[in-house]
RNA sequence: GCUGCUAUAGUGUAGUCCGGCCAAUCAUGUCGGCCUUUCACGCCGACGACUGGGGUUCGAAUCCCCAUAGCAGCACCA
């Protein structure tokens, strides 16, 4: 009824931002966004909005056993859907030639070399805090080694390169990391290869190319921190400013791309936007605004607790947005027909927004037979009132309900607290089947919700829904929340 | 096991750096009332928290120590 309010918090300010920052979102194409991605996304984006500078989106694909074809293209969309300020695009894929030569300089400084030995071998070395034999070789070895395995002289698993740490670092996950491995499938949907850079490495080495001041992502990343530190230390390059905010969990919610993935592949979950999910598709399938999205986010802010989200809070900011312009329509679910006895056919118009009287009406034929929610007959109710029409008595003599007119007065609705139902003339009643996260509910609803695909609407008494599609069928539509 | 991060009401969040203005903010939620031809919106009220234990101090949510709990990393994933 009122203008939404705009209640967010303050994000906390950036240290050396004054003069404006460079910051990316750097998705892994492994399937469409989430709540989590959002998350990264649009605080970076808050920030680069606040201080100015460039929004770096950075798809890193340096994984072919992760990269699914069809999240370059889903990620774009997502992208597109919130809204984000992105001013540059890279693929990590197309710089693999910058990733080798880079490699080669950090081999010649000392700072990396050819590891040869097997995983586990090395595992165990690295736990007893021992030099594995090729943490010996010469840097003319190592420069040697890394053009073997650049010409493929290695198959997968006999070769990677390791940045040189420290072996007796108190914490076991910084003594030298891997940067680049071999792989011989699967094969890259984008380029050929057979050595591939590791996160690490690549993530390093652009945020320095690319000019990135400030690294905004998950606390998970703080190991990564501390290991990318290195990399910067060998070169002497400047370090961005780092912050890592806490994890997110969703109450109820599986965030995981490859538990998605797999509850699609096994038929739990019709796809990347089926409703219980967590993608960004999923909640606009629902109705669920990106601005809502966006807000809520800011509202958690970069806070280093782990939190567990409650959807009641993202439903309460999509409210404030869509409540002033969602048009209201009835739908019955559960459908009774009855006929009633004693009234005169005739017109209702219900407005179309209880606030918003300019929107206008939608007209309701009354012709002695309507569809009522079969649930409000469950206990002996004596009067309802069919919302915007008139009372009727329900006479339950003969077991079942019987309906005859009771006057127009809304006040003697009142004061026999009789619910005020939606209803609808059978004629003008079109099947629709309200998805919800609980299960299908099917009913009917006003013919007049055709014209509202992709709309976002109120089934009153009932909540929000998106109209999804409208088939000669009938409407389906989306549950989104009270 | 080793390393690190975190700990304020059901949920999220402010305050913590620089102790007193905090009998702890705001939002959400729940309950009650009002308004209302929706179980929506709006309005009013109520409920509800400093993880525990020591210590420093005239004074601690805030500083120190210990404990506990949660999370993360220790991958040739990101």
């Amino acid at each position: 009824m009122n203008a939404p309010k705009v209640h967010t918090h303050e994000l906390p300010t950036l240290e050396r931002a004054e003069h404006g920052v460079v910051m990316r979102f750097a998705p892994n194409p492994s399937g469409p966004l989430h709540l989590g991605h959002a998350r990264a996304a649009v605080l970076n984006d808050a920030y680069v909005e606040r201080y100015g500078g460039r929004y770096i989106l950075r798809i890193e694909d340096t994984d072919p056993k992760r990269v699914d074809p069809d999240a370059y293209r889903m990620v774009q969309e997502d992208i597109q859907w919130m809204g984000l300020r992105i001013t540059d695009i890279f693929y990590q894929s197309d710089r693999f030639d910058q990733y080798y030569k880079i490699a080669a300089q950090l081999i010649g400084l000392g700072g990396a070399y050819v590891c040869t030995c097997e995983n586990e071998q090395f595992r165990l070395l690295k736990q007893a805090k021992t030099p594995c034999p090729c943490r010996g070789r010469t840097i003319e070895e190592n420069q040697d080694l890394w053009q073997k395995m650049l010409g493929g002289e290695f198959y997968e698993g006999e070769a990677s390169v390791r940045v040189r740490t420290s072996l007796d670092h108190p914490d076991p996950a910084m003594r030298d990391f891997p940067a680049f491995r071999i792989l011989n499938e699967p094969t890259h949907p984008r380029i050929e290869a057979q050595v591939y850079p590791l996160m690490n490495f690549t993530v390093a080495v652009d945020d320095h190319l690319m000019g990135v001041t400030h690294v905004i992502r998950g606390k998970d990343h703080i190991a990564n921190t501390r290991r990318q530190r290195y990399i910067y230390e060998y070169f002497g390059w400047n370090e961005p400013v780092y912050r890592h905010y806490g994890r997110m969990g969703i109450e109820g919610v599986v965030l995981s791309t490859s538990q998605m993935r797999e509850g699609i592949r096994s038929g739990t979950y019709s796809g990347w936007d089926d409703i219980r999910l967590g993608t960004l598709r999923a909640l606009a399938r629902r109705g669920i605004k990106p601005e809502a999205v966006r807000q809520v986010v800011l509202d958690i802010g970069i806070g280093e607790t782990d939190i567990s989200f409650s959807w009641d809070n993202l439903f309460a900011k999509n409210r404030d947005i869509i409540d002033p312009v969602a048009d209201r329509f009835f739908f019955v679910p559960d459908p009774l027909s009855l006929t009633i006895a004693g009234a005169s056919a005739r017109e209702a118009h219900a407005l179309l927004h209880p606030g918003d009287e300019k929107k206008g009406y939608r007209t309701l034929k009354f012709e002695y037979e309507v569809l009522l929610p079969r649930q409000e007959f469950q206990k002996e109710v004596k009067m309802i009132r069919l919302k915007d029409l008139f009372n009727v008595h329900v006479d339950w003599s003969s077991g079942t309900p019987v309906l005859t007119y009771a006057g127009e007065s809304l006040s003697d609705a009142r004061a026999l607290k009789a619910p005020i139902v939606q209803w609808l003339p059978t004629g003008d009643a079109t099947p629709c089947t309200l998805h919800t996260p609980d299960g299908d509910v099917q009913g009917l609803c006003e013919s007049a919700v055709s014209s509202m695909a992709d709309q976002v609407i109120q089934f009153e008494r009932v909540g929000f829904a998106r109209i999804d599609c409208v088939t000669p069928d009938g409407i389906t539509a989306y549950f989104c929340h009270k």
